[in-house]
DNA sequence: GGTAAAGTGTAAAAATTCTGTACTGCTTAT
DNA sequence: ATAAGCAGTACAGAATTTTTACACTTTACC
């Protein structure tokens, strides 16, 4: 899951993106609301993480022009001011959900992933396909009695092609959804993470198809040639 | 199916058309505006890519010429240039889709899909005859429970079929599909890339049937015997 | 702190898959 | 009967993907 943290703190931003990469997300940084608004223009995220009290451009504005360019994207706003009315001010423009500082990490973690889950997953923290059970809170797996526990970085990729199973999804785009931008990575390091996670999915019945040229898709598993 | 590409952008130029070509598309390249007019008065494509900003001939006169002639080929615009005067422009000119410059492949990828599929079969990204559905995006072949993945060449040649469904599909019309110029094919080629699709397709209910001396088309399964 | 274990990307080698050509043998039409 | 058209197979070069090995980091746990 990608992710962009809009924070001016430095402490507080090193902080979060350290512990969101930890997570398996592929975190972006802005420290300023224009940079934000610009970055906003093309890149897309799965989840935006924004402090109200900016330089240049505050986080209102930064919310109301993504908003205003049809922008769905979940915004969690983050802010110093315990100010109700500015709470409702957000919410108004369209902001999925508020956390005022101070907060406790733990509690942005679970608030982040309840945002992006209520946005593709219809509000489990569980995710299935076929009888592959698939907690991204915990990272693991399960079918029946098995269960295998799962690198972040593997997480993630499991994550992406349930959330699009039997759909197409093409090494540049998994890339774009594991990596920020200043990791960069080989496409064949898909192809190596692809390897590992299937080696520990040859137990389940589901697959990881390729399609040469366009992508992998995830899919049931068939005992046909 | 087969694409051209207008685009003098050196760099812009080479990544699509080697994208393109990846993913199955005969696809052809011109990089000014007049050569491009000249081509399209005797050569058909599929789906057109054009760039606005075009030396010797831009873009929307190239697209007007080509709608003067009276041809209804979906045309894609490419522009830089952000301004909705432009993009309206280029719409009231018979343009089928524009995308902003900068965009991304997989969303080029994606137009480009649905407007051929606009022009040809009503919209879904996926085209069935008889029992059989062909998914054009994961180029994947089902029936009931019976999956099977065709590779490039064998996508587009069923597709091409599946398209003109029970009409005679002579070779030289399948090569003109399946390739673009620099690259040339015997109609041998042809012949076993028809075979090759059979013996995938033997599975269901319908064949590829020889028309002797015309070339191939795609019909239900009689049982003769 | 410090040491072992796990996680990750790169590079390179190995394995697959794709695809056109060549060629053999069967069909069909005169 | 004879020639042209077509099916099917084998093969080889490319292109793409899968795996392995290794170096480097990050984490976990004393």
């Amino acid at each position: 899951m990608r992710l962009l943290l809009v924070e001016d703190d430095l402490i507080l931003k090193d902080g979060l993106e350290r512990s969101f990469t930890k997570l398996g997300y592929a975190v972006d940084v802005m420290a300023d609301g224009e940079s934000a608004n610009q970055l906003l223009t093309y890149q897309e995220y799965d989840v935006i993480v924004l402090d109200l009290g900016l330089p240049k451009l505050n986080g209102f504005e930064v919310l109301k022009r993504l908003r205003g360019r049809g922008n769905n994207t979940p915004v969690l706003i983050l802010t110093a001011l315990e100010d109700i009315q500015n709470r409702v001010k957000g919410l108004d423009l369209g902001a999925d959900d508020y956390l005022a500082k101070p907060f406790e990490l733990a509690e942005l973690e679970a608030r982040v992933r309840a945002l992006i889950r209520r946005g593709v997953s219809g509000g489990s923290a569980k995710i299935s396909f076929g009888d592959l059970v698939f907690d991204t809170t915990s990272r693991q797996c399960m079918v029946n009695e098995v269960t295998l526990s799962l690198s972040a970085r593997e997480a993630a990729l499991l994550e992406l092609l349930i959330l699009k199973a039997t759909k197409v999804v093409s090494k540049a785009k998994i890339l774009e959804h594991l990596c920020s931008w200043d990791e960069e990575m080989s496409e064949n390091a898909v192809e190596v993470n692809v390897s590992r996670l299937r080696k520990k999915l040859n137990v389940f019945d589901i697959e990881i198809r390729t399609i040469r040229g366009l992508g992998y898709l995830l899919a049931k598993l068939e005992t046909t040639s």
